[in-house]
Formats: C-alpha cells, sequence, structure tokens
DNA sequence: TTGAAAGCGGTACCAT
DNA sequence: ATGGTACCGCTTTCAA
C-alpha cells in the first residue's frame, strides 16, 4: 500500500519528507542518501517511512547542482535505427543500468558537423561520460574542434570514449578489425576463392580502413587478389549502389565480394538479385559484424562477428575508468562461415583448411 | 577561433560570465537565456562575447531547479536492438532534437516488473515527458501500480505517452493494427488464399489482439478461414517457435501464416526453411511493420508497412501537446504484397482484385 | 533596463 | 549522531 500520495501540484521534497519525518533536511538526506550510515537506526525509519508515505522521489538535478556531478550518460550514435548502432546501444544502456547511470541518446546522421554540434549541446547535460560511437572519418575537417571540445570536456572532469578508432587520443574500444578481416580473406582463399572485390566505406574512416587492410592482407597470405575496390557510404544503399557499380562494370571474374560491414552486404546481395544474379552462386558476398538478421538471409551472410552488445558495455567501463584488464583488450571478432561463401570444390587446393 | 579556454577544472559559470562581462548575474541571464529580450544590446554583446570566450555552457540541472522543469523526454522501450523499436526510438529522438530536449532511453526487456521500476527512477529526472514504447498486456498485475504511478505523474506536470494501444488512458499513438490487418487479409483472400495460421502474441498484448481480429475480420470477409492460433513471444524467436510448432503439428492444408509482426515473421520464415520447406512456395508468410529488412529476405516479405519512425514523432508530439489534428488521427498503414505471399492462379476463385 | 537577493531541491561542512 | 546553514548554478521577483 505505497500511497501515491503526493498528487498535489509537485512531487514531494526532500524538506516535506523531513518536516513529516520530524527530522532535520541534514538527517532526511542523510537516511536517503548519504553514503556512509551514520543515522540513528529509529530516526531513519521514520524517514524512509516519510518518504515512503509521500512517494518521494530524490530530483536528480537537484542533487547534480549540489554535488557538482551527474548520474548521466551520453550516447552519441551515427543513426538509431541502424542495426549495428542500435545494438552498441543496447550493450551501453545495459551497463549503465547496473550503474544506476541514466543514458542520453543523440543521433549525427553521419554528418560530422551535427557531430560537433551535438557534442557541444551535450555539455550543457554535465554528462559523466561521452560516448562516440559514430564512425569518424580520420581526415574531417571538424576533428581539431571537436578534440578541443572533448579535451575542454575531460578537463571539466569529464570522461570521453570512443568507439571505433580514431586518429584522435581518447580511450578507445577497438575491435579486431584487421585480425578478423585478415582471418576471413584467409578462410575464403582456403575455400578456393581466388579473385575478389571489396566495397568499403570512404577512405579515411578507420573502421572501414582497417578491414579493408586486414582484408588484404589475409588474401596475400591466401593466394587471392583484390582486383577492385568501391567506396561507399557505410549504409545499406551504400552497399547497394557499390555492387551496381562492379556488376556495371563488369564483375569479369570477381568471385567474391566483400564488404566492410553487413548492413552494406546487405544491400549489396540485394544488388546482385536486383541485377538477376543469384548471390552465393553467381558471385559469392561477405560483410563483417554478424548483426542478427543476416543469419536469416538467402544465403546466409558469412561474416565476421562482432559482439556489438559487448562493445557498447566495454565503453561505458572503459569511460567509466572501471576496466579490467580484458575490457582493454581489443574485443575478438571470429569468422562465421555461411552459405554465402560456398566451398569451390573446382578450384585446384581446395583442400582442407583448419579453422583454428 | 572560439577558444576552448576553461580548461581549468569546472565548467565556466554564469557568474564566471558575468564577472567578465561586467555585468549582474541577472543580466547575464537574461541575455543568454531569457526568452522576452529586455537587454541593452551593449551590454547584451558584452555578454555574449564574455560567453564565448569562457566557452560557456548552461548547466541544464541548474536550469531545470531554477525552472523547476526540465527539458527532458524519458523513453522506455522493451529492447533497444529490435528493429520495431530502434525505428521507434529514431523518430522520438529526431521529434526531440527539433524541439531541443534530450532523450533519455531505457529498456524494459518486456518485463512489466522492470518497466514498472524503470517509470519509478524515471521520476528522479522530472521528465516533461514520458514516453511507454513497450509493448504491453491488458491483464498485467502491475497495470493498477504503473497507472497510479503514472497518474501522480501527471498530477506533478509530466506529460505520459503510449505508444501501441493499452486499456489504460492516457495518450495514445494509434495505429490502424485493425484496419491493416484486416486489408491484408482481403488481399490475400484476393490472391486465392483461403487456409490460414497465425502466430501472434500473448492474448491480452493489445498490439497482437488488434491486428488478429482485423485479420480475423478480413479472412471472413474474404472467405478464408483461420485455422490455428499460437500464441509466442513478439519476438524473432517467439515466431521461430511458433512456425516450428504449426509445423510439427501438421501444416496440413494451411497455405498461409500470418505473423503479428516482421520480426516474428523472420523467425517463422526461418523455422519453415529450417523444416526444409521453402517460405512462398511451400507455405506462404506475410508479417506487420514492414521493417527494412524484410524486404531483403528471400522471398521479400509480405506485410503491412507502419510508419515507425512517425510513430515515435508522433508520440512526442502527442505527450508535448502540441500534435495537430493529423497527429491525433490513428496512424495509416498500408498493405505491401511481396513475394512471400504469391498470388494462387490455381485456386477457383483467383479472379483479378483490385489493390485499392 | 538593471542589479540585489530570494529561492529551486539538495548536499555537506561545522558546531553542538 | 544531529541540526543549522552555507552553497551548488541558475532564474526571477522586486526595487531602484
Amino acid at each position: 500500500m505505497a500511497g501515491a500520495h503526493s498528487t498535489q501540484g509537485a512531487p514531494a521534497t526532500l524538506h516535506d519528507v523531513a518536516r513529516e519525518a520530524g527530522v532535520s533536511l541534514a538527517t532526511a538526506s542523510r537516511s536517503l542518501n548519504g553514503s556512509t550510515r551514520k543515522v540513528n537506526e529509529e530516526y531513519r525509519q521514520r524517514v524512509l517511512t516519510a518518504a515512503a508515505k509521500l512517494n518521494y522521489s530524490p530530483n536528480l538535478s537537484a542533487q547534480a547542482v549540489a554535488r557538482g556531478t551527474t548520474t548521466t550518460v551520453a550516447l552519441l550514435v551515427a543513426d538509431i535505427a541502424d542495426p549495428i548502432f542500435s545494438q552498441i546501444a543496447a550493450g551501453v544502456v545495459r551497463e549503465a543500468d547496473r550503474e544506476r547511470l541514466v543514458v542520453t541518446v543523440a543521433a549525427t546522421d553521419r554528418d560530422p558537423e551535427r557531430e560537433l554540434e551535438l557534442v557541444r549541446t551535450m555539455r550543457g547535460q554535465r554528462p559523466r561520460v561521452l560516448i562516440l560511437a559514430a564512425s569518424r572519418r580520420e581526415d574531417d575537417p571538424h576533428n581539431t574542434a571537436l578534440e578541443a571540445e572533448l579535451r575542454a570536456y575531460e578537463a571539466n572532469g569529464g570522461r570521453v570514449a570512443f568507439v571505433s578508432a580514431t586518429d584522435l587520443d581518447f580511450r578507445t574500444v577497438r575491435v579486431d578489425n584487421r585480425i578478423g578481416a585478415e582471418a576471413l580473406a584467409r578462410e575464403l582463399t582456403g575455400l578456393g576463392y581466388r579473385r575478389f572485390a571489396a566495397i568499403t566505406g570512404d577512405d579515411g574512416i578507420r573502421t572501414a580502413d582497417e578491414r579493408l587492410a586486414g582484408f588484404r592482407a589475409g588474401l596475400e597470405a591466401g593466394g587471392g587478389t583484390l582486383e577492385r575496390v568501391v567506396r561507399q557510404d557505410f549504409t545499406r544503399d551504400g552497399g547497394y549502389e557499390g555492387m551496381r557499380r562492379l556488376i556495371e562494370q563488369g564483375l569479369d571474374g570477381i568471385e567474391l565480394v566483400f564488404a566492410a560491414n553487413d548492413v552494406m552486404a546487405v544491400g549489396a546481395m540485394s544488388a546482385v538479385r536486383d541485377a538477376g544474379l543469384t548471390p552465393g552462386a553467381d558471385v559469392a558476398v561477405a560483410g563483417f559484424d554478424d548483426v542478427p538478421i543476416v543469419r536469416e538471409l538467402t544465403p546466409p551472410l558469412t561474416t565476421v562477428r562482432t559482439p556489438l552488445e559487448e562493445v557498447g558495455r566495454r565503453a561505458l567501463r572503459l569511460a567509466l575508468g572501471d576496466a579490467t584488464e580484458e575490457d582493454e583488450a581489443p574485443v575478438r571478432t571470429e569468422v562465421v562461415l555461411r552459405a554465402s561463401t560456398p566451398g569451390r570444390a573446382s578450384t585446384r587446393d581446395a583442400e582442407q583448411v583448419p579453422t583454428a
């Protein structure tokens, strides 16, 4: 029977509670929120009872001003509806919840200028932590301004964490992009593929670059060649357009197209079908990230699993400073071979390749 | 050359700005944030200059305490990573951004108890708006407590908006679930389908119930029969399990399975394939919502388009109270016929059906 | 118009 | 341990 009694007009304040309990403001505060308990148990009970009766809930804003610190985590993503970012966000929210922190989200729509603007706006919240998960370009003209902004924020006691690598020197959740892509390429050459193309993000997007570099290295080791590289937006439509162009120019011997992330890969597969070809049969496709949906495609997509929720959780831990050693290490990725890259039995060296 | 000068240790306060500009606190406040401008232009400029120089950014928490009102929108979803909710969230965030409001998110994980808990927690933020987008059950035991909580919140000046219908009487963004499902059923019978099954959410989930009821009505009108109904979680795995059971029991003449949302439909299609059958050919499948990914499936999924981002935007407008007449009307849905429900030419009354 | 000062809801120091 | 009180950063009334 906890009465929702504060139906008056304004929520009960600590003052109300103190009065109701017949104790001082200070005691009420200590009973309710004070860290080290040094309150007479009887008083304490009276305060708790009064608080319950009045349906008291401490005003976070007021606590924030008084304490000089908030319980807010500010999260910046490129696009909330994008499965990659929504998974990361889910991880951040889950971890924040454990730490009793509140998460605020904003979307940059992949516009660096907007990102900078948003970071500036977010300062008003005085968030304890600022997580930047919108994939960024290394050579963006706004970078210096962004860095200045973030440094100032840190100087004021804020903690910054990036989700994918940048050239900016802040705490960063690193993903084994290079290693994962290299492993993928090795597996693919092991399956008998030799001639490749890649659809990737703009030059300068670190994630894309790392994945491409890793893929290249793996091909080299495995005897494959990367015959063409198309750069597009890091989106479904970018992937579609990239594949469309590849096909338009003539696939012409290319056996497999690697898209630098799954969202692009989805678009790429769609373009293959729209061209009247069959993904997997006419041209193999591989992606990166293993977002849940790609298992459901036909054929299911070969990709490199990235534990995106874990990435989100880590970003928060890292920013908070209570990262374990494990948290500091790059996030491991894992190749997942599926039917979009069937084995090419016909190729000469299609021998068994250990999946290790 | 806007100097990020506040590299001291704490962000510049309005006090600092006032001193720097050689004016009073009040004047500084009025110049920077005051609504009606009644400040001498010269002073005003001095304040603005000082603010820029000190890289001043008003402390939102402090403003909230002083004003007695925040600029926060609290959003509750079932699961941020779920494409349905992430799209709604994207809409809320976008609209909030327009209104210069900050969005905080939390996930209920579909647990009504947790939802109640979260609502209570959120009170601490004193959000101006609380949007509940986690699909709820009508008969949940926590409902009365939730309602009490929300009423109290409203009594304190808060605005509540629900995203899908409940029996709770609050502002609600209504979706044409019934009409959409009915239209879908009509189209499907028009295509020659006669024998149906449905996979839906638990009885009591309004969205699921409305869609099922609409579908039933449409079948009746079109001469189809709903031979079986399976109830499962409103998730991908729920859809999978539902279809698995249907197949296990023997499809046995059922031509088309309607899943009450696309996420379930995705799971259902997967189960069809895992059973060695071909969706669309052996059994047709239809969903609801038209999340972006279902176009990409093989076969592409027939569904009922729901403008989810718009739903999110509306929820905020509705809560804010600046909803237009259009905003008050139910959100229109639209049948999208795709290859997962091919026309059945063989059926006797497979005549032309106007798509109107 | 401007500035002094009284709050807003809390926290935390300092005597008692 | 408890209560009085200064103070957090900002808004807003009230006089001047």
